[in-house]
DNA sequence: TTCTATT
């Protein structure tokens, strides 16, 4: 109907080279329903809408154009961390006219992608502009061939469904669940109360789940309780000081910035994950106070690296995952250490996993391990990657993955105080993370400033060295370029 | 079997 959108109307008027914020004279105007030229004024039922799926390069000179043509922006904010000011990959955008949202809504929601991106840019009212957010479901225990459309004929008839998404991995397999909104929460309670246990779908090992969907804070409890119970199977250090003795050095470390002040020697970055941590210890009831005195540093005390020796055969495999059980004295077996001659580390000779058939993926590949020092990060794992090499360090074999080639990053001029923790951190945020290493000197235990992170598909990768290559912290500048693939090393 | 993010 409209043919013109505010933002033309506004370039007809004033020539197309009004300032686009207005205050440009000092001058008041009186509000014209028809403009919002000079003094950006908005609908009074304008709609903050949420953009999603855009690429880290963008910032909001470079998202104005695109949404422009939908009508006169009255707020666009990309939505960057409060300590790092690393961009989110999405945004906040209000449009003077509640009718350029809709439009804007309409062509642009799922309708094309960005460059860079794997999925099509989200363009929704945000959160903030729904009260209730208890009309959320999960779905549990779906047939992987189910699509969208299934989920939505088996749940339509409880009520209008706002949102209907698959949880896929990378490679696009369903991972037998999904999230189903409705515009109420009566409804939601009502698909539950009919469907939940209902049936059991072909190839399900239970009936259908459905219930409502966690909430932030309920996820990162489970994601806390998950890595606990990793610490205690892999880490050493969890045994002796007990799984949340990491947080409470970090705590410490937050307490020493605050109480040097800004400008203190953390950087921005083990600010961001000292806060992080006080923030999920919090959430779990822990004391906030520090709990284990150290000797002052990050790195525990009593830890030292291991002898290295050399190894004839390829270390056992427990089931497949190739880790011999830790020993309760924090030693690692003897044939498990070996060397390859060149790195400080003593480097297991490539073992490829096979998955296993009957249970399809890499069973290994869930474990996450928070490591303390010298320690390795593996998180989820995508199926398919090989898995590779093995680091004997804090007396126990850790698993240390790779992803296929172009996924693994090198990473120098990280500062002194980062650890695999902080490390994994500052690249989690570009994609799976399947493993995260800051190499330490041997004699001195202190960190190299280098580091290898792995993802486990290149887009992450290069979307990581994007973002983060020059990333400034303190004095110095990340250098983030793609892993040089080793093949000398590689007897096989 | 809990997601790519919501100042």
């Amino acid at each position: 109907m409209a043919t013109l959108t505010n933002g033309q109307v506004d370039a007809a008027v004033h020539g197309g080279a009004a300032s686009t914020n207005g205050l440009v004279n000092g001058i008041s105007h009186t509000h014209s329903p028809a403009s919002c030229a000079t003094i950006p004024m908005k609908d009074h039922d304008a709609i903050k809408l949420f953009i999603g799926q855009i690429p880290r390069n963008l910032d909001e000179k470079d998202l104005r154009p695109l949404f422009e043509e939908f009508g006169k922006i009255y707020e666009l904010t990309v939505l960057k961390d409060r300590f790092t000011g690393m961009h989110k990959g999405c945004a906040f955008l209000t449009y003077c006219a509640r009718e350029s949202a809709l439009k804007a809504q309409n062509a642009l929601h799922e309708q094309k992608t960005l460059p860079g991106m794997n999925r099509p840019i989200q363009v929704k009212p945000a959160d903030s502009e729904s009260r209730g957010e208890d009309r959320k479901l999960f779905v549990g225990m779906l047939n992987k061939q189910q699509c969208e459309d299934d989920v939505r004929r088996l749940f339509e008839s409880f009520g209008s469904i706002e949102e209907c998404t698959i949880l896929r991995g990378p490679d696009g397999n369903s991972k037998g669940c999904a999230f189903v909104k409705y515009s109420t929460h009566a409804e939601a309670q009502a698909a539950i109360s009919a469907l939940h246990g209902s049936q059991t779908m072909p190839g399900a090992s239970s009936s259908l789940v459905v219930k409502f969907a966690d909430t932030d804070k309920e996820r990162t409890i489970r994601r806390m309780q998950q890595m606990a119970g990793q610490m205690g199977i892999f880490n050493p250090m969890a045994l002796q000081f007990g799984a949340y003795g990491a947080y409470a050095q970090v705590q410490q470390q937050a307490a020493l910035m605050a109480s040097v002040g800004q400008g203190g020697y953390l950087s921005p970055m083990a600010a961001f994950a000292a806060a992080q941590m006080q923030h999920m210890a919090t959430i779990n009831g822990l004391p906030g106070a520090p709990m284990t005195p150290t000797s002052g540093g990050s790195t525990p005390p009593g830890i030292t690296a291991p002898t290295v020796t050399s190894i004839q055969s390829p270390i056992s495999v427990n089931g497949f995952t190739g880790l011999p059980p830790p020993q309760a004295n924090g030693q690692a077996p003897a044939e498990a250490m070996f060397t390859n001659g060149i790195h400080p580390y003593p480097v297991l000779q490539e073992v490829v996993f096979r998955e296993d058939s009957e249970k399809g993926g890499l069973g290994v590949a869930q474990r996450s391990c928070f490591g303390v020092q010298g320690s390795c990060f593996l998180s989820s794992l995508s199926e398919g990657i090989e898995l590779p090499q093995t680091l004997v360090s804090c007396g126990v074999v850790l698993l240390c993955v790779s992803g296929p080639e172009g996924c693994n990053l090198f990473i120098y001029h990280l500062p002194q105080e980062f650890g695999d923790g902080e490390l994994m951190q500052m690249f989690l945020p570009f994609g799976n993370v399947i493993s995260s290493k800051v190499f330490v000197d041997r004699a001195t235990n202190q960190s190299k400033c280098f580091g290898f992170v792995s993802f486990d598909n290149p887009g992450s990768a290069q979307a990581a060295i994007q973002s983060m290559n020059g990333f400034q912290i303190g004095m110095k500048r990340l250098k983030v370029q793609l892993k040089r693939p080793k093949d000398a090393n590689r007897p096989y």
